[in-house]
DNA sequence: CGCGACGTTGATTTGCCTCAACGATTGTGG
DNA sequence: CCACAATCGTTGAGGCAAATCAACGTCGCG
């Protein structure tokens, strides 16, 4: 396993690889798995070698809303449940065929103890996630169905490609009729 | 000062209380004064001994988005102009005469390494941020406008009392007119 | 081949916005 | 302390973007 991809940026002593890779445990999951269910607390985080995942939230109308995508060095968890040891309200699920690290809360905390300098990496994770939430918030508040399309495939092109337009449709908060429209309409010009 | 407000359930020898103190710099502003503006870069954040202050997003349209509430025990920044050192996009704003204690980036690293436990405050700080940003998308794709109210009263009912009721609406993404149609059916239940 | 999943299209409905006007309340200067 | 202006909340009329409901074409797969 190459840590390189994971810790870009933090040179790790061979000694140092080792104890983070023995924390890291390697899942394989297939297409429709689901790695996680609402009402159940989840202990782990996972770091995509590669495949696709989302989590999502199901409302009280049966409605599934897309909370994340995750691809090829993203992780992936319900951050509510994996911080505070609450019950998670998102399913997590396969939608292409993946391998995976799973990391738990507690293996996290003892290498961020026991080597210098990862507690930042994973402090300066948690700090992007409320930029990425941020400026979804301001989207959701401020801009047009369109507007939040292009910008989403601006943002995740690749990630665009592999998932259904349902699956996008779910994040970006519109049904996948007014999707297909949308796109449609832009085809257009 | 009292820091015990602050750092609830840690506890704090005389000495780590001095060194705390010494960078907590009290700051006092009044109704109507800002003190961030988009564009600029800001290494501090603040917390909330009394009064109420609002981070928003202005759009394209010249349209307020409310992003955060902030009333005593809170603290409030653009935080991703605070973590990453990136210009900001929110202004902060004061809507109740406010003391505060100004806390720089630099003083909190030294800070955390300065004082065993302390890191672990802010970060689970920042773990609680990812929770309620997380709530909030999932309220602002899954609910009309008239549960997304009810849910702010229900959350946050001491803030209420203190704002505009447009400063309500632009946090909840409709206008003050809707708002007021909303409460008015409400009430004649 | 036949079935189910997916995307598209049309007709209609609806929740919220926009624009406009008007009381109520608050603040301010004479 | 009153007169007036500004701010704020409310109400109404009309419009629009997206949802809903329904039908249908297409693709992939057992």
């Amino acid at each position: 396993m190459n840590l390189e991809n994971i810790f870009k940026g933090y040179s790790l002593s061979q000694e140092h690889q080792r104890i983070i890779g023995d924390k890291l445990k390697p899942i394989t999951i297939t297409k429709g798995e689901s790695l996680l269910f609402p009402g159940d607390t989840t202990f782990y985080q996972y770091y995509v070698v590669h495949g696709c995942l989302r989590s999502y939230f199901t409302d009280t109308a049966a409605k599934e809303h897309t909370i994340q995508f995750a691809i090829t060095d993203w992780w992936i968890s319900d951050y509510t449940s994996f911080f505070k040891k609450e019950k998670a309200i998102l399913q997590i699920e396969c939608l292409q065929d993946a391998t995976l690290l799973q990391l738990s809360r507690d293996d996290m905390n003892q290498i961020c103890q026991s080597i210098p300098g990862i507690e930042e990496y994973f402090r300066f994770k948690t700090e992007s996630y409320i930029g990425s939430f941020q400026r979804r918030i301001i989207g959701d508040l401020s801009k047009t169905a369109k507007e939040q399309y292009l910008d989403f495939v601006n943002t995740y092109p690749n990630i665009e490609q592999l998932v259904k337009n349902y699956h996008i449709a779910s994040y970006l908060g519109i049904t996948s009729e007014s999707l297909s429209r949308i796109r449609k309409e832009i085809a257009r010009n």
